[in-house]
DNA sequence: TTTAAAACATGATATTTGTCACAATTTTAA
DNA sequence: TTAAAATTGTGACAAATATCATGTTTTAAA
């Protein structure tokens, strides 16, 4: 099994405040997991025992409305942490998290990471300036939910995707969703997204063939996620 | 001045978890401030330099959207702090603060707050907890905004009024909002706002006398934010 | 490889919501 | 106190979106 401490993954979250000492204290408590595409890490109301730091792959997190309607709130992919809210406040998961591909991912227990966000005051701050940048997505977030067409959010998240992801050599966005996901991703109906999509298509803004979509031109689909 | 090691509004947020030394070097500090109806306690792009802690009266939290609407967040009373993600992000504020009546807050300037995060991590954890909650209420309105509809968002807009505001001896819930920022906490035209506060009074479900607003039949309420 | 299931697509239609116009009422400030 | 401004309210209509029906294509499994 592989070392916390040699892993480069871990440069990309707030691990990397973690001490040399610590880094080895979780390394030997940590387990490596294996999620193939389509199963879930955890579900909503499920108790978690720990964080999962995302070595590969990607997972959808969404939330059950009350409608009975799935809504995917983030996408999480390569060097981010999953779990960590729902164990420093406590509660059971308000989230599901379903690989979308294959994925390997490390599982480190709740008591490992509360024991160092509370003598690690580098790791803790790292952790708070993360939730406090989520805290002010999650705020655009509802704006833009709350004030923008299906139109404008459609072509808002296509550049999200885009500039999360980015493209492989022929341009085409690297992360596969179906229509249904993509409907869920900005709260419509899958006939509604497909439509819209192609109309983009066939405005020559994006392409797609089944779900490779590329973008052929984002400052139309820039100024269409501004409602022109 | 009043004393912070003697205020009664610090139990109700995380400052309770400062030692009395702490909060003597705080209440040094610290300035008092009134804020008038209508103004602003900070706007939009401003540096704050420490966070409120408020005392009296109640403001709403707003960002403006790229379609040039105005959109309320929350709002924001005693008890609650308020600024404390841009301080720990170290970032202009992404959002605006506007007094909905006259308000007493004091203001804690950021070097305080930060030594004390660094320091206490009793504190530090109350803080992360409080923004844990804070995201997954964000999770909950954004899947709300995503998949209820206008009329579902407005009955519960108006029973989480209630929850937080409570209600005086004539049943009349204890905040007085207009029409348009009601409108904009749901994310709707103010017209449609109305003819729906209408909808509901025809069919007492609520009654209101101009921004006083009673609830009559909640469990009804409850039904339509559900969706029946 | 064949077949069933899932995903994608499109038309027709109903519903929801926004926009514009304007009137009535309330609040604010001179 | 009175005039101006802001807020509340309502109707008519247009635009956006959901829903339902149905057909086609793609994917996965036997």
């Amino acid at each position: 099994m592989s070392k916390c401490e040699q892993c480069i993954i871990r440069q990309l979250n707030s691990l990397q405040h973690l001490s040399k000492e610590e880094l080895i204290r979780m390394s030997n408590c940590k387990t490596s997991k294996t999620i193939k595409k389509g199963e879930a890490i955890f579900e909503e109301g499920d108790r978690l025992k720990g964080v999962f730091c995302i070595r590969e792959g990607v997972c959808k997190v969404s939330k059950m409305s009350e409608n009975g309607r799935n809504h995917i709130i983030g996408l999480v992919t390569k060097g981010d942490l999953l779990g960590e809210r729902s164990l420093i406040s406590d509660e059971t998961s308000n989230l599901k998290a379903i690989a979308l591909n294959d994925m390997q991912v490390c599982f480190i227990p709740k008591e490992e990471i509360m024991k160092d966000l509370e003598k690690n005051p580098n790791f803790s701050l790292s952790v708070l300036k993360d939730m406090a940048n989520n805290l002010k997505q999650a705020d655009n977030v509802i704006v833009d939910m709350a004030q923008k067409t299906v139109k404008q959010r459609l072509a808002e998240t296509l550049l999200n995707l885009q500039a999360k992801f980015g493209t492989n050599k022929e341009n085409v966005i690297d992360v596969y969703l179906s229509r249904e996901d993509i409907a869920n991703i900005i709260g419509t109906a899958t006939e509604s997204a497909i439509r819209l999509l192609s109309d983009l298509k066939k405005n020559k803004i994006i392409m797609f063939k089944g779900k490779q979509i590329s973008i052929l031109n984002s400052s139309e689909l820039e100024r269409i996620s501004q409602g022109f």
